[in-house]
DNA sequence: AGCACGCCGACT
DNA sequence: GTCGGCGTGCTC
């Protein structure tokens, strides 16, 4: 009886791969593990196993697996079933998922190694001068790497002249794989066995009368283990002792001392012990026992709670129930959210039981995390994470989280699976029969609706925590400021007159402009050109810092130029403006204050949030602008005033949530407006005072709100009511993409007729020189999901059967909202 | 996706 | 002539 494997290979293909395996090896594999395979002609990869079985294939000889990597699994079976869910209904394939979910150190793949051969002579005529090159650098090299010999020999293509070595026989070649996990190993001391008793310590010191240095670092060792009783490591010695790391080696080397290893994580808590948790207000309070109420006939619940409502607090007490019960907690921040002051709280409550999961981790840090999850450690009780996080192995969760629900960094886009964390978590915590709650000041059209049909739960929460009044929302209308000469630059005097008064009362300002750099768009005023992108369909902003006009689509960048390139007149003249035109306008305006802004540009880095927003709380800025990177779950006791520079450029953007947006938007960035006592107040700058959105925004009317927009929704079949599938067609051929994307959209509408839109080019068509054509599919309300994509699959299958049109990408996004 | 193979234009 | 461009087919 042969034994077989299926496993998942992290690539794009839909097919699960059969390989064949020993008696033995059936016997120790199990689902979950990973084991590297050869695939094609010479990789290996690395992949999952998912089914273990004797079937033999039929049509094709099933080849021998290369080596299994893992004694146990990597992957629960809770997340195979998870990535199943993620692939089918994202149309994507489990590879793309597993390649999402795995932490890059796991993927193992191998390296072709050239190393000479020993056992045969070349003689040099008998090689061409690029062969020669390279058998004259394995003299000196015992191995090269493909890359190597690419470099020596200064050309692309090197794989031929490995071969024709390879069969002069005078080279031989080796896939290698490396395992990238490093654990990280720290240094640890402790005196000998030999020396370890009590009277043999004291002949050692005898014997060391005469070495101060080192009898003292013996002694301080000894003090250390006595006090803390804890291993010593190597660098503690050293400081305490005042030792160098040489009296230390001369020690180790004599065999007084012994040096071991033990394995650290990375990621460690450092903090001081568990606080209780505060005690919840009365609005609070009630919320609490609602949600429990709620999570008895939902499994889903949505809390709706004002900005500074004190959602945090109520989470804090859920999770304490779910973790008394043992069980596992996923708690879901959109990214921007993951900055320490949230894992300070939420590290003061629950201590090292809480495990934080960041894209910005090393592959390092992730391996750690995922070992904890995996094995349900103690440090992995509370995971706090960003939209990859609900791929982590839990093994028994009992609660997630999703906080700020409506934000739109849940949803991934590029690369697939492009999948919506919040959805993903849902069918997740399903998996587990988990509750979700979902939190947010300002929920997404979509989740209320589920709610207000009665899917999900629903607890409102209106008060704001100590019964903080609601920010004062004004409109200012800059059409009339500006007739009426009341504007400096893009400040109207209302405007000022607030942030003179805010300032002199020593409270802190916040400015919301959503668009970054300096303008966005650079005009002759001679010819009426604009500079372009080169790669792609925009108008190249200006960023003053650098001098320089940079594309924020591919980051093309150019220096300023000084006269206009079209007709060489130097009248140049900006339109528009970004965050740091605002900044330098309100560093002109008030120069006594502190200015520092806040965007894309300025948050580079691992720490770049932290220091701005540390910087803010602690007082040092006065005045932050920003883009919408403000607006997420941050909490800054100080800010009293919120100016928005512009509310119609959002509200204008061409997409169907827009004023959903917009709403939303500006509600989170008022909510940073008056946290404590005194009450906030928030300026709009508008050329629209009278536009549906703002009214409801300053009158704070949620329910208007949707009750609006939900009926735009079922008017022109939009989600929540209709789905959206989006198809995207994309080459850099002009002419094909039009071509394909208008067979694609005429096979999709024989089939779906006019719940087809498009195809249609976006705003911005060119993008890194692709040109893009969308294609939407609306799906009715009770229509199948599994039926339509299968037609969508089919037709794109055909689609790709075509030659002309298999060399256009095509991205199916769902729910590409 | 990667990669090999094969065909074709453009230069040391 | 070879180098590197790209279209095509295949991967257990």
């Amino acid at each position: 009886m042969s034994h077989f494997i299926d496993v998942v290979l992290p690539i794009p293909l839909e097919k699960l791969f059969t390989y064949r395996i020993s008696k033995a090896e059936s016997e120790f594999l199990q689902v979950g593990m990973r084991v590297s395979v050869p695939f094609g002609k010479s990789k290996i990869y690395t992949a999952i196993v998912c089914r273990i079985h004797e079937q033999e294939p039929i049509i094709y000889e099933a080849k021998d697996i290369h080596q299994i990597l893992d004694d146990t699994p990597l992957v629960t079976k809770h997340q195979l079933a998870h990535w199943q869910w993620i692939s089918k209904y994202y149309m994507c394939t489990v590879g793309e998922v597993m390649r999402a979910a795995l932490p890059s150190a796991f993927i193992l793949e191998s390296e072709t190694i050239i190393s000479k051969n020993t056992s045969t002579v070349i003689s040099d005529e008998n090689l061409k001068d690029d062969e020669f090159l390279v058998y004259e650098a394995l003299h000196h090299q015992s191995s090269l790497k493909v890359h190597d010999i690419a470099s020596i020999l200064d050309k692309k293509h090197v794989l031929p002249v490995i071969k024709r070595l390879l069969e002069k026989e005078a080279i031989s070649i080796q896939e290698e794989v490396y395992e990238k996990y490093k654990p990280k190993l720290v240094r640890y001391v402790k005196l000998h066995a030999n020396h370890a008793s009590q009277e043999n310590l004291q002949v050692l010191l005898d014997e060391l009368r005469r070495a101060h240095k080192q009898r003292e670092v013996v002694m301080t060792l000894f003090s250390m283990s006595a006090k803390t009783k804890k291993p010593v490591k190597v660098s503690e010695l050293i400081e305490e002792s005042q030792a160098s790391s040489a009296i230390v080696k001369t020690l180790i080397d004599k065999g007084i001392l012994e040096a071991y290893y033990i394995q650290h994580d990375r990621v460690e808590y450092s903090g001081g012990d568990d606080e209780a948790s505060k005690a919840l207000s009365k609005p609070q309070d009630v919320a609490l026992s609602e949600i429990k109420e709620s999570f008895k006939t939902h499994d889903i619940t949505l809390l709706h709670g004002v900005t500074s409502s004190g959602k945090t607090e109520i989470y804090v007490k859920l999770i304490e129930d779910v973790l008394a019960s043992g069980k596992q907690v996923l708690y879901l921040v959109p990214e921007i959210a993951l900055t320490t002051q949230l894992v300070n709280r939420l590290q003061d409550y629950f201590s090292e039981k809480v495990a934080v999961f960041h894209s910005k981790y090393s592959t390092h840090e992730r391996v750690e995390v995922w070992h904890n999850i995996f094995q349900n450690t103690t440090k992995a009780q509370v995971v706090l994470g960003a939209r990859s996080s609900i791929l982590l192995p839990f093994q028994d969760l009992g609660l997630v989280i999703i906080d700020e629900e409506h934000e739109t960094s849940y949803k991934q886009f590029d690369p697939a699976p492009r999948y919506h964390a919040r959805d993903a978590a849902i069918i997740l915590a399903n998996i587990f029969k988990a509750k979700t709650l979902l939190g947010s000041a300002t929920p997404s059209l979509e989740s209320y609706y589920n709610a207000k049909q009665g899917k999900y739960g629903l607890v409102e929460l209106t008060t704001r925590y100590n019964n903080v009044m609601m920010p004062d929302i004004e409109l200012v209308d800059i059409k009339d400021k500006h007739k009426r000469k009341r504007m400096k630059g893009h400040f109207s005097d209302r405007l000022i007159a607030e942030m003179t008064e805010t300032l002199e009362e020593g409270q802190q300002i916040i400015l919301f402009q959503n668009r970054r750099g300096f303008s966005p768009i650079i005009e002759c005023h001679t010819c009426g050109h604009s500079p372009q992108c080169p790669n792609c369909d925009v108008s190249l902003t200006y960023h003053q810092y650098r001098d320089q006009l940079r594309c924020h689509y591919c980051g093309y960048n150019t220096v300023m130029l000084k006269k206009c390139d079209a007709c060489g007149g130097n009248d140049l003249d900006t339109k528009g403006f970004g965050t740091e035109q605002v900044e330098k306008e309100v560093s002109a305006l008030f120069p006594e204050h502190k200015v520092a802004r806040m965007d894309l540009d300025t948050t580079r880095g691992k720490y770049g949030y932290e220091k701005i927003i540390t910087a803010f709380e602690q007082q040092e800025i006065d005045i932050l602008v920003g883009t919408q990177m403000l607006t997420k779950g941050l909490d800054f006791r100080h800010v009293k005033l919120v100016g928005i520079m512009n509310a119609d450029n959002m509200l204008n953007f061409p997409d169907f949530r827009a004023h959903e947006r917009s709403f939303q938007l500006m509600m989170q960035v008022s909510g940073r407006a008056g946290r404590t006592d005194t009450r906030g107040k928030v300026l709009i700058q508008t050329y629209n005072p009278h536009h549906q959105i703002l009214q409801q925004v300053s009158t704070n009317n949620f329910a208007e709100m949707f009750k609006e927009q939900m009926d735009e929704r079922h008017n022109f079949k939009y989600p929540p009511v209709y789905r959206l599938i989006k198809i995207t067609i994309k080459h850099k051929d002009y002419n094909r993409v039009n071509v394909g994307a208008a067979w694609f959209a005429k096979s999709l509408r024989q089939v779906f007729d006019d719940l087809v839109l498009g195809p249609e080019f976006p705003p911005v068509a060119r993008i890194r020189n692709q040109y893009h054509k969308h294609i939407l599919v609306k799906m009715k309300p009770k229509q199948s999901i599994v039926k339509t994509k299968e037609a969508i699959d089919k037709i794109n299958n055909s689609f790709s059967s075509i030659k002309d049109f298999r060399a256009l990408r095509v991205i199916i996004n769902v729910d590409n909202y």
